[in-house]
RNA sequence: GCUCGCGUAGCUCAGUGGUAGAGCACUCCAUUGGUAAUGGAGAGGUCAUGAGUUCAAAUCUCAUCGUGAGCACCA
C-alpha cells in the first residue's frame, strides 16, 4: 500500500506496487510521455521500476540535468547497438556519460575513420528513429556473465568478475538484439535519443592503464532536443576561436617551429604581455615579503640524484655532458634554492624565509603531452620556497593562499573559475603518519580559514608531502593546474638544510613549495583564452594606436604618441597612406583597446578622437582626459568590479 | 610514448595520378581620404622531409619530423 509523496508535497496512495511511469501517468499523460526515469527516496530508478513502499518520488524528464545524463547514457548504448550491427566482432568495454555527452571504449580490428563515424552516426539515427522500447531486465550475476560470454564480450565479463558482487542483480538493457549492462537508469524508449553527434575517435587504455590494450574511444555529444544540440555545436565553434594558439598567430604574440618542439618563440607583443605579468608578480613579491634569487640553469647530475629527481624523472630531464661530467638542465628550482639557503648558518630567527625565483625549467615532456602554451618543454615558474618551522606552516600556507587569491582576482579569476583540490598521502611516501596527518590538516585548515571549498584527491599527493592544486580552465573547458602549494618534509633533509633552533640544536626546516601562476607560459595561455585575445588595458601589448587621416597631421600624431609613451602607455603611430576605415578595421581586428584618430579638426583643437575596440566612438577629448581614462582603466587591472 | 587525423605561398584555405591555384598580406604605381577593406600592376611554392610504386606523384605506399583530438604522463 505505498503512499507516494511528490516534490510539491502532494501524496498519492496505491493499493499495490506501482512503477514510476504509472505514477506519472496518474498525474497526466503529458508528463507520462516525457518521463525518462525517476528517483525513489533520492535514488535514481528506471521508469519501469516498481515502488513497493511509502516513498518520496520525483519524475525525471529531459528538462532535468539528470534527464540529460540519462539520454546521454542511453546514447552510448545506442552507439553500441549500431557498432555491433556494423562491426559484429567489436568488443564493448565501457560507455559512460561525460560533460556534454558520452563515449564508448571498444576493441575492434578495424580502425575507425571520420567516414566510418559518419556511417555509424547514420545507423544510430536510423535505429533511434524507429523509436524502439528499451527493455530492462534484472538478472543474476551468473546469467549476466553467461550472456556476455555467449556474446563474446570479454570486457563485460571482466567488469562482472572484478567490480560486481556475485549477489548483485545486474541490469541488462535490451536494445532490440543488442544487450548492454548498466546500473541505469536508461530511457524507456529511443524516441528520447534523436539529437546527438559523434565527435571524434581516439585511443584509450583499458582501465586507464598504459600497460593494457589500447581501445578505440568514440566520443559523442547528445542533447534533449535539436536546438540544444545546435547551440552546443555553435558554442564549440566560438570556443575554438578563442584558442590561444590561433590567437597567438593572429595577434603576432608568439610562434613555434619544428626545431624546438614545445618551446616558445615569443614575439615582441607576446613578450610584452609576459613582461607585464612578470613585473606585476615582482611587485607582489615585495608586498608579500619575498626575496628574489636566481640559481644556475644546469647543475651536475649528482645534485639531482641527491634530490631524488634523477631517480624518478630521469627520462624527462634534459642532460648534457662536458669534460666527463653529466649535467642536468634544471626541471625544478628547489635544489638550487636549498643551496642558497645552505649558504651561511641560518637561525630560527631567519624563518620563515621566503625565497622566490622566476625559474626557467626544462622538462622533456612526452611528445603527445605538448599543447600550445599550456604544456611546453621550457617554461618559467613563478616559484618560491618558504623555509619555516612546523609551527609556522599554517600561517605561511594561509598567506600563500591569500596572495594567490589576491593575484588571481587581479587577473579576473575568482569563485567558480578556480577549482581547488587537496591531494593527500600516496601509498609510496616518506615521513611518519603523524607528520602527514599534521600537514594534510594544515593545508585543509588553511583552505578553510580562507573559506574556500575544495575536493580531496586521495593518494595523489607527492611522495614528500601533500599539495593543494589550483586549476583554471581553457576555452574548451580543459583544466590546467596553475597555482600549487606543497608541503615538503624531505628535500631539506636530503640536501642538508638546517637551522639553529632556540635551544641551540640543529633542525631541518620545513619547505613549502608554492607557485601562484604556475607556469607563466600556461597562465598567459589561459589569459589569452579567457579574454579571447582582447586583453584588458594593463595587459594589452599595444594599448593605443594613433592614426592620422592625411599626411598633414603626421607631426601631431607623433607628438601625441610620444606624450602617451611618456605617460607610461604602449602607444604606436600608424602613419601609413591608407584610409582611416582601413586602419581602424585592422587595429580593431588586432584587438588594440583604443584607436586614436587625428585629423585637421583635432590638430586645430589640440584634441584626440578616441574609439574603443568594441566600436564605440568616444568623440574628441583632450589628450589629458584620454590619459586619465587610460590610467583609470589600467589601474583596475583585470578585476571584476 | 600510444591511437586516429592533418602538414600546399607569410596567413587562411582550394586542388584525388597528367603544366601548382584563390583571397588576404608583401613590393611598385596612382590615390590624401573622418571611424571595420581605394584602385591597378607585380613578385612569391623542392606541395614538411626521405624513400618507394608509376611513363608520370601535392595526389598512391612506407618511414621520419612537426602538429590536432583523446589516452597515458604531469616533480
Amino acid at each position: 500500500m505505498p503512499v507516494i509523496t511528490l516534490p510539491d508535497g502532494s501524496q498519492r496512495q496505491y493499493d499495490k506496487p506501482v512503477s514510476i511511469l504509472e505514477v506519472a501517468q496518474d498525474i497526466g499523460p503529458g508528463l507520462a510521455k516525457a518521463t525518462l526515469a525517476g528517483t525513489i527516496n533520492g535514488v535514481e530508478h528506471d521508469a519501469v521500476d516498481l515502488i513497493t513502499e511509502d516513498a518520496k518520488v520525483t519524475i525525471i524528464t529531459p528538462k532535468d540535468d539528470a534527464g540529460l545524463d540519462i539520454i546521454r547514457h542511453s546514447c552510448a548504448h545506442l552507439l553500441g547497438h549500431a557498432i555491433k550491427q556494423l562491426y559484429p566482432d567489436a568488443k564493448m568495454a565501457i560507455g559512460p556519460v561525460i560533460d556534454n555527452g558520452f563515449y564508448y571504449d571498444i576493441e575492434m580490428d578495424k580502425k575507425l575513420s571520420e567516414d566510418d563515424l559518419e556511417a555509424l552516426e547514420k545507423r544510430m539515427l536510423e535505429l533511434a528513429k524507429t523509436d524502439y522500447d528499451v527493455v530492462k531486465r534484472k538478472v543474476s550475476w551468473q546469467e549476466a556473465y553467461d550472456t556476455f560470454k555467449d556474446r563474446g564480450e570479454p570486457y563485460k565479463q571482466a567488469i562482472l568478475e572484478e567490480d560486481i558482487d556475485r549477489a548483485d542483480q545486474p541490469g541488462l538493457y535490451h536494445h532490440e538484439e543488442y544487450i548492454d549492462m548498466c546500473r541505469g537508469p536508461h530511457v524507456p524508449n529511443m524516441r528520447f535519443c534523436h539529437h546527438f553527434k559523434l565527435m571524434r575517435v581516439s585511443g584509450a587504455y583499458w582501465r586507464g592503464d598504459a600497460q593494457n590494450t589500447q581501445l578505440q574511444r568514440i566520443y559523442g555529444t547528445a542533447w534533449a532536443d535539436k536546438k540544444q544540440l545546435k547551440a552546443y555545436l555553435k558554442r564549440l565553434e566560438e570556443a575554438e576561436k578563442r584558442d590561444h594558439r590561433k590567437l597567438g598567430k593572429q595577434l603576432d604574440l608568439f610562434h613555434w617551429q619544428e626545431e624546438a618542439p614545445g618551446m616558445v618563440f615569443w614575439h615582441q607583443k607576446g613578450w610584452t604581455m609576459y613582461q607585464v605579468v612578470e613585473s606585476y608578480m615582482r611587485d607582489k613579491l615585495v608586498e608579500y615579503d619575498y626575496e628574489e634569487v636566481r640559481a644556475p640553469m644546469i647543475m651536475d647530475v649528482s645534485m639531482w640524484e641527491k634530490s631524488g629527481h634523477w631517480d624518478k624523472y630521469q627520462d624527462n630531464i634534459f642532460a648534457t655532458e662536458s669534460e666527463k661530467r653529466t649535467y642536468a638542465v634544471k626541471p625544478m628550482n628547489c635544489p638550487g634554492h636549498l643551496q642558497i639557503f645552505n649558504q651561511g648558518l641560518k637561525s630560527y630567527r631567519d624563518l620563515p624565509y621566503r625565497m622566490a625565483e622566476f625559474g626557467v625549467v626544462h622538462r622533456n615532456e612526452a611528445s603527445g603531452a605538448l599543447h600550445g602554451l599550456m604544456r611546453v618543454r621550457s617554461f618559467t615558474q613563478d616559484d618560491a620556497h618558504v623555509f619555516c618551522t612546523e609551527e609556522q606552516i599554517l600561517d605561511e600556507v594561509t598567506a600563500c593562499i591569500r596572495m594567490l587569491y589576491d593575484v588571481y582576482r587581479d587577473f579576473g579569476f575568482e569563485g567558480d573559475s578556480i577549482d581547488i583540490k587537496l591531494s593527500t598521502r600516496p601509498e609510496k611516501r616518506i615521513g611518519s603518519d603523524a607528520v602527514w596527518d599534521k600537514s594534510e590538516q594544515a593545508l585543509a585548515d588553511a583552505l578553510d580559514k580562507n573559506q574556500l571549498e575544495f575536493d580531496y584527491q586521495p593518494g595523489e599527493g607527492a611522495f614528500y608531502g601533500p599539495k593543494i592544486e589550483f586549476t583554471l580552465y581553457d576555452s574548451l573547458g580543459r583544466g590546467w593546474q596553475c597555482g600549487t602549494i606543497q608541503l615538503d618534509f624531505s628535500m631539506p633533509g636530503r640536501l642538508g638544510s638546517q637551522y639553529v633552533a632556540e635551544d641551540g640544536s640543529r633542525k631541518e626546516p620545513v619547505m613549502i613549495h608554492r607557485a601562484i601562476l604556475g607556469s607563466l607560459e600556461r597562465f598567459i595561455g589561459i589569459l589569452i583564452e579567457e579574454y579571447a585575445g582582447a586583453m584588458p588595458v594593463w595587459l594589452a601589448p599595444e594599448q593605443v594606436m594613433v592614426c592620422n587621416i592625411t599626411d598633414s597631421q603626421a607631426d601631431y600624431v607623433k607628438s601625441v604618441r610620444q606624450s602617451l609613451r611618456m605617460a607610461g602607455f604602449r602607444a604606436t603611430a600608424d602613419l601609413r597612406n591608407e584610409k582611416i576605415g582601413f586602419k581602424i578595421r585592422e587595429h580593431t581586428l588586432q584587438k588594440i583597446p583604443y584607436v586614436v584618430v587625428v585629423g585637421d579638426k583635432e590638430v586645430e583643437s589640440q584634441q584626440v578622437a578616441v574609439r574603443t575596440r568594441s566600436g564605440e566612438d568616444l568623440g574628441a577629448m583632450s589628450l589629458q582626459a584620454f590619459i586619465d581614462r587610460l590610467r583609470d582603466e589600467a589601474d583596475l587591472l583585470g578585476r571584476k568590479q
